[in-house]
DNA sequence: TCGCATCTTGACACCTTCTTGATGGCAGCC
DNA sequence: GGCTGCCATCAAGAAGGTGTCAAGATGCGA
């Protein structure tokens, strides 16, 4: 069960401070992009756009406060700023220009992460209702949230890992997906499991999700390869 | 024609900060209700919600803290907290009870109005979408102000855990939430708690909500995942 | 201090799900 | 034809999740 934990965008120069934000997020299972300067910085947001921003003030290449201010322009992330500048007037600069807060070095790591959970609390209130995650291929509609699956309106119920199989193949709809790729993606990266343990349960999805089994529909076998979710355009 | 500023909660014992929050505030434009003990700030928060609260910790009658997990149990409004404890520990189990903020005495006014433009701005996003303090499923009335249920008019006394439980499952009705999720949810973001206390709580929710808790009407399991509160389209 | 409500933990039975092994089909190749 | 590799299906035991009961711990008000 590999929850992929938020994204954090850390906008830092300092290597010591990166170092040991790294060791400390990664551990509690944050997800790290990080940037040195603001132009790199410009380029992670933009390419890879994050659930939280951690930004150093101070960078070499131009002022902290202006990039807050241009991430405002187009999107809501929560900017949560790390500064030595202890300065009330560059507290007050940095939140009216977007930042959502503001802690001093030294600070404490209870307490930044404290402020994290807030700042992340804060973006899934406001998220909520809006992203509806559904992925659609032809008659078949799954509902990622509600963790609902529907062949032409009759619903299914597969167990946990007749789930995770037809997640990964929908996600990848089109595209073949081979053995290894299906026994790391949902056995974990762990050894110990077989091909065998695969095709018993393709069976038993196949038996809920196609008509004849023997001749699917959806579900096609790669020989010597793995297998593959047709595509809604496919014949 | 004066505009009426955001209405200000003002939790705070000591007469002396009391005075000088009051003509700061109200010179900003801000109005205000004050209150010096928690008793007095639960009967202003419900009889004149405000749109912020600034909350002193340590108040003669009870803990601060308290008062913010029961506020948050049916209002988003957003919370400051001003304290003179300065320990780390204060401010995480703060921040988690649901506090937005935190600030230590002695502050910088003009901090704490910037940290206050962006709790209102935090909250002026998030009214923008609902604020529902009646969750209306099917035969299914949660009162999130006067935290009571009731199913087919018939009132149920849930304890603090299981009113928890049920709304936080009728206010993503219809989704799974995994076992994880709940744990975090209801039992707070620490350790040490397992999947099984769920299981208990969850079969006294059950007992006092459906008629026959064995064939759950409302309450249902996904197996493997989580539980998911059956919305009132379902058949 | 006692009693009450609540929460946690352990034990156990029940059931679903998962894994593994066995068997047969099918195609390619010697 | 016989062999080999790959795949699908079935069946049975193993493993793990779920619901329930009950005992002990904890906290709170009388």
């Amino acid at each position: 069960m590999s929850e992929a934990g938020p994204l954090v965008l850390l906008v830092e120069d300092e290597p010591q401070m990166r170092r040991f934000l790294r060791a400390t997020l990664t551990a509690r299972g944050f997800r790290l992009v990080e940037a040195e300067t603001i132009a790199a910085a410009e380029i992670a947001a933009t390419s890879q756009p994050p659930d939280l921003v951690l930004l150093d003030l101070g960078l070499p290449d131009g002022d902290g406060i202006d990039f807050a201010r241009r991430l405002r322009g187009w999107t809501q992330v929560p900017i949560l700023v790390i500064s030595a500048r202890g300065r009330e007037a560059d507290k007050v600069e940095a939140l009216d220009a977007g930042a959502d807060d503001y802690v001093t070095k030294p600070f404490g790591v209870d307490e930044l992460l404290a402020r994290m959970r807030v700042a992340l609390r804060h973006a899934a209130r406001a998220q909520s209702g809006v992203a509806e995650p559904l992925l659609e291929i032809g008659a078949l509609r799954i509902d990622l949230a509600r963790r609902e699956v529907a062949v032409d309106g009759r619903a299914l119920h597969p167990t946990p890992i007749e789930w995770k199989l037809l997640v990964l193949l929908a996600r990848n709809a089109g595209k073949v997906i081979t053995h290894r790729q299906i026994l790391r993606e949902v056995w974990g990266p762990g050894e110990g499991h077989q091909t065998h343990t695969v095709r018993v349960h393709m069976a038993s999805l196949r038996k809920k999700l196609e008509t004849d089994p023997a001749q699917p529909r959806w579900l096609l076998t790669e020989p010597g390869v793995g297998y593959r979710l047709r595509e809604a355009s496919d014949a």
